[in-house]
RNA sequence: GCCCCAUUGGAGUAGCGGUUAUCUCGUCAGCCUUUCAAGCUGAAGAUCACGGGUUCGAAUCCCGUAUGGGGUACCA
């Protein structure tokens, strides 16, 4: 059998905030495309933005995950454990790991002092800039002298290290799993800042590193880091033994998703954050579907994408590279589509935790009248695209008493009052003279009202639900009737019939 | 300024040199109907950003232009 190198990816989130959109696809791509290969999904928490980094967003980024569905083989898990042997998982947790990597670049003569300061640096970018030409360091300490680099350590100069672009090159290719190859000539790639004259590693470095140190196979991330991807791709081969072409990972950029504005999709839009939408009431598959399809496709047609087969399916080689506008409303199609997917049993396990935050069911209610939730389900999950319209669609039936709409009042009760309370007072006696309140009985009476009293189907069935519902809109009206029971419907007819 | 990327109906996409340019969402109309949905049927909507090439033949390949985006930090 030939050997052939597992496949190890990683999400690495800095815990400025939480996951939001874009990240989340990232993640979601890195993890379809582990288990689709049988290979490794690494979490790695890039916190050294010590300033904006918070335990709370590394808590917050862990939850949308797991809601998600998307489990990872190493890094932090939710319980607090670690699990993975190429920890840490936290890049502050890494430190030690940056000195030697430098110190192998310093002996291979790959990285170099600069003991230029910032306000130079900054004059020197804008006179560059005003000739028109690159903005890239200028290089002046790459070619100090040993003596002179020798004299400014010895008087303690300030100084950072840089990587030593290799000269005799004329382009960097980065082959990407995504654009294909990407040439960037060697002058526009700078001999960037590797190590801090505090002595911490810089993001391009420290990742590289890591990406490095973790045997990662696959670097899949936001296209914002595409030029970057020179500078680390010559850092990689800095750091490998021998040559090891291995040693560079292979590389996938991803095109950001923007705002129905086509504009980087930002807090501006609205919700971003997938806390968000597990609170506007998606289902996490469909969100994970939805996200998926922004920038890629299995085939032609398919729309409906599940977990399971994201994991089967997932290829690089159909991502688009196209930037995709985020739509809410196909989204929510989505949404709805796994709704009505969903089993009775669990669309009323799924309803539950919605009806408890409003204090209107529980477990309990559940469990006592298990039908009564199993008639109500479908006629919900039929017709709502988010979980969040389960609580307005079926309180009436939880509440001793309906508050009436303003709106629905006018039109179907008050717009002419005379009519609408014969017509309620005429559904109480036919509901009244029920014995078995089930819903053939509650149909046969009722339906034939407004024959009965000469009166449009839609005027008496109208009135009728408003003075049940308190809406315009609600479940079918017979169900509704049979679920609210004869006791509340009665109640609630001669309430209204009294308006 | 310089470097890089992208551009197919309103949105997401299929397309890999020869198709009536695919599918989904959305929009509109009809059916169904006690409301709202769902469902079903149908319609409108694309000179494939533009201009040049290459080719018998281009949405597909090449060059340029425009527009949008990203990068250009001792940020990540």
């Amino acid at each position: 059998m030939p050997e052939v190198s597992p496949v190890r990816v990683r999400f690495a989130p800095s815990p400025t905030g939480t996951l939001h959109l874009g990240g989340a696809r990232t993640a979601i791509y890195n993890w379809a495309f582990a288990r689709k290969h049988g290979g490794d999904f690494i979490l790695r928490i890039d916190d050294t933005d010590s300033e904006r980094s918070t335990p709370e967003n590394v808590q917050q980024i862990l939850d949308a995950l797991t809601w998600l569905g998307l489990d990872w083989d190493e890094g932090p898990k939710l319980d607090g454990s670690i699990a993975g042997d190429a920890g840490p998982y936290f890049q502050t947790q890494r430190g030690d790991s940056y000195q030697p990597a430098l110190e192998k670049m310093i002996a291979n003569n790959t990285a170099y002092r600069c003991f230029c300061t910032m306000e130079e640096l900054a004059a020197k970018r804008d006179a560059a800039r005003l000739a028109g030409g690159s903005s890239g360091y200028d290089r002046t300490c790459r070619h100090l002298s040993v003596e002179e680099v020798q004299t400014k350590v010895d008087a303690d100069t300030p100084f950072v290290w840089r990587l030593k672009v290799p000269e005799g090159r004329t382009s960097i290719v980065v082959n990407d799993l995504v654009r294909g190859e990407t040439a960037f000539p060697i002058e526009a790639v700078d001999d960037l800042v590797l190590m801090r004259s505090d002595g911490t590693p810089t993001y391009n470095f420290a990742s590289t590193v890591d990406d490095a140190d973790m045997g990662i196979t696959h670097i899949i991330r936001g296209d914002d880091h595409l030029s970057n991807t020179p500078k680390q791709i010559l850092i990689f081969e800095a750091l490998a033994a021998d040559d090891d072409k291995s040693a560079v990972p292979a590389f996938a950029h991803l095109s950001m998703i923007y705002g129905d504005d086509g504009k980087k999709l930002s807090k501006r839009h609205g919700a971003v954050g997938v806390e968000e939408f597990a609170a506007m009431g998606f289902l996490p598959d469909a969100l994970l579907n939805g996200l998926a399809l922004l920038g890629w496709s299995l085939d032609a047609e398919t729309t409906i994408v599940t977990p399971k087969m994201l994991k089967e399916k997932f290829s690089l080689d159909r991502v688009s590279k196209n930037p995709a506008r985020f739509d809410m409303a196909k989204l929510e199609h989505i949404n709805s589509i796994y709704i009505q997917e969903m089993s009775t049993e669990e669309f009323v396990q799924a309803m539950l935790p919605w009806l408890e935050a409003e204090g209107l069911s529980d477990a309990e209610d559940v469990a006592a009248r298990p039908e009564w939730y199993t008639e109500l389900a479908p006629l919900i999950s039929e017709r709502i695209k988010l979980m969040t319209e389960v609580v307005p669609m079926t309180k009436f039936l939880f509440v001793d008493e309906v508050e009436i709409d303003k709106k629905a009042r006018a039109k179907a009760l008050d717009k002419d009052s005379e009519t609408t309370a014969i017509a309620l007072k005429a559904t109480y006696s036919a509901l009244e003279g029920l014995d078995t309140f089930d819903l053939p009985n509650v149909e046969a009476v009722v339906k034939t009202l407004p024959a009965e009293l000469d009166l449009k189907p839609r005027v008496v069935f109208q009135a009728i639900r408003v003075a049940l519902s308190g809406s315009l809109v609600s479940p079918p009206l017979f169900e509704s009737i049979v679920l609210l029971g004869k006791e509340r419907s009665l109640e609630r007819l001669s309430v209204a019939s009294k308006h």
